[in-house]
DNA sequence: TTGTAGGCGTTATCAC
DNA sequence: GTGATAACGCCTACAA
């Protein structure tokens, strides 16, 4: 690998005079200047950048720390970040949690070592004081941690609402809701929009409230027990896509025709929503908009500059397909 | 951040006693050693990699680039990566190339700059000239550059043939192709091994293989255009399960029960074909399996063990759902 | 306008 | 056994 000291010598300066090229600081004759800039293109020379963060303390490096990038409502945040980072000149450290904190902890130390910038974080079982302790930027998206963390997530509650008033509206009137885990916000969010429409209604129990984990397996045996146990359910709003399409499979494997016989809507906008027969009507969120603003407002945090307000609650779109 | 010097000022010894204390190496009497690690313990120091990888000149980083995470075939694959990474001591950069020649060009170059030990690839736009003078160990995955590059891929022909043959005992009488990217070499192999079984058909013609880009959207469109202008097909082996979907969706709009009156088979066993209704029949290959050893044989090289063999062809499995 | 030199936090080579 | 000290490659006072 070739040095600053062997560009220098290349152009008979010193490296602080090919430093300052480098930079674009202080002051180089444009003479000088010219000189390095050709020993450095003939010597394709590219500077170090371990040196260099060794130096700054900074690595132009972010970590980026979620559950699971196999859960399909992650590689479009994660690809949303990479590209909004990359335009930024940073580049991004993948970290899977499964929600695992002593995992997690880990991972976080190591990004610290590794003098990472700033950290994107995807979860629920941090504490606002761990992260207070690491001492560099972090933000948080779907999941809020602490009002005091900036935090990138979508309206869980509105959308929840409009989910369920929207299966109203198609005239269902047994609507049963599929929800995640109770240890991850989003989910309580949506469980509490779903009772914000349905609580009221005269037939509602709580029995309609079926535990879900959020993954599709789980949700078939659930959802199907349920249309065992309530054959009146004609409606059911699932907390995510993935379990939605569990629920599905539960109603074919319980002879129910989507939508004639059942209506299902899910929530996120994944892929998957839009690739499956028939396809599912969703809550949309901005997956990828949220990913690049997270990925922003973590630069800007790093870079120092002002940030005019740190929680940011995007809209969600309720998307209407072929499952309601 | 506390560095080793104030882990040595601490315990009253000299910062060369407490790398050695660090990196095991070297005498350090039992008392001194203690001392130390007190210290350390006090402090809560913890190594600083930046500087370490100054001077070892290397990372622990693995780099990873792919043409894009959110294409469903690759979260697996990442997955696995970042696993095994991890418990090897590794950290990995993720880069989305997009199949786009100078977007992976100018990764290669940051990795490069980034120290990183090593890097696993999967594309088919970079040569293999250009891997050998990054002068660090590659793996490439998925797509086969050159017979001499360590390469972890499936025995895709095989895998074709297999599924054609599937079709064909199934007791379909006229099967089509939808082959991927000419640009790909696994799209090719895929299509010879279709070639294998039907080309000697008499009712063979090109007419049947139509062309592909792996993405669901096209597969949906060519599919459809096939269906209309062939109302003879009954079988389709679709390159990957991305246009299997796509096929599956093309049969339901042209008014075609899957399996009934057509069988579609897929290739990859993403979980796609787990969750799509019907599920999917597929070739299956061992993605987690892969990744990991994409893995273990780059850090193999990185850590100069000798490798028995660098190119690994993994076998794949016929996984019979509801789609034939 | 340019060069010298010290330091970022580690590791490794020598002395002692 | 332990401690100075010179790298690693870069940046930035400070001098010149």
């Amino acid at each position: 690998m070739v040095s600053i000291r062997d560009v220098a010598k290349h152009a008979s300066v010193s490296v602080a005079t090919v430093s300052r090229v480098l930079n674009d600081k202080g002051y180089v004759s444009v003479e000088t200047r010219k000189k390095v800039e050709a020993a450095i293109a003939e010597l394709n020379y590219r500077p170090n950048e371990v040196a260099r963060s060794l130096f700054k303390k900074q690595s132009k490096t972010l970590g980026l720390i979620l559950p699971d990038i196999m859960n399909p409502f992650f590689p479009e945040l994660a690809r949303a970040i990479e590209d909004t980072a990359a335009k930024l000149g940073y580049t991004v450290i993948l970290c899977n949690s499964d929600e695992d904190e002593e995992k997690a902890q880990r991972y976080l130390d190591i990004l610290l070592q590794k003098y990472v910038d700033g950290i994107i974080l995807a979860s629920n079982t941090i504490r606002e004081k761990t992260i207070r302790e690491l001492n560099i930027p972090v933000v948080c998206i779907d999941r809020e941690i602490s009002k005091d963390i900036p935090t990138i997530v979508v309206d869980n509650k509105k959308g929840a609402r409009t989910a369920t008033q929207f299966l109203k509206d198609k005239g269902r009137k047994r609507i049963a809701h599929i929800r995640g885990p109770f240890d991850v916000s989003n989910a309580n969010e949506r469980c509490e929009g779903y009772l914000g429409i349905v609580s009221s209604e005269d037939w509602f129990t709580e029995s309609y409230i079926i535990n879900g984990n959020y993954h599709m397996e789980t949700a078939t045996k659930v959802a199907l027990a349920l249309l065992q146990s309530h054959p009146e359910v004609d409606g059911i709003f699932a907390a995510n896509d993935t379990m939605a399409i569990g629920a599905m499979k539960a109603a074919y494997q319980h002879g129910l025709k989507v939508p004639e016989d059942i209506s299902i809507i899910g929530f996120d906008g994944i892929a998957l929503a839009k690739a499956s027969i028939p396809e599912l009507t969703t809550i949309e969120q901005p997956l990828y908009a949220l990913g690049q603003k997270a990925a922003k407002v973590l630069i800007q945090l790093i870079e120092g500059q002002e940030i005019e307000k740190s929680f940011h609650q995007f809209d969600v779109q309720l998307v209407e397909r072929e499952s309601t």
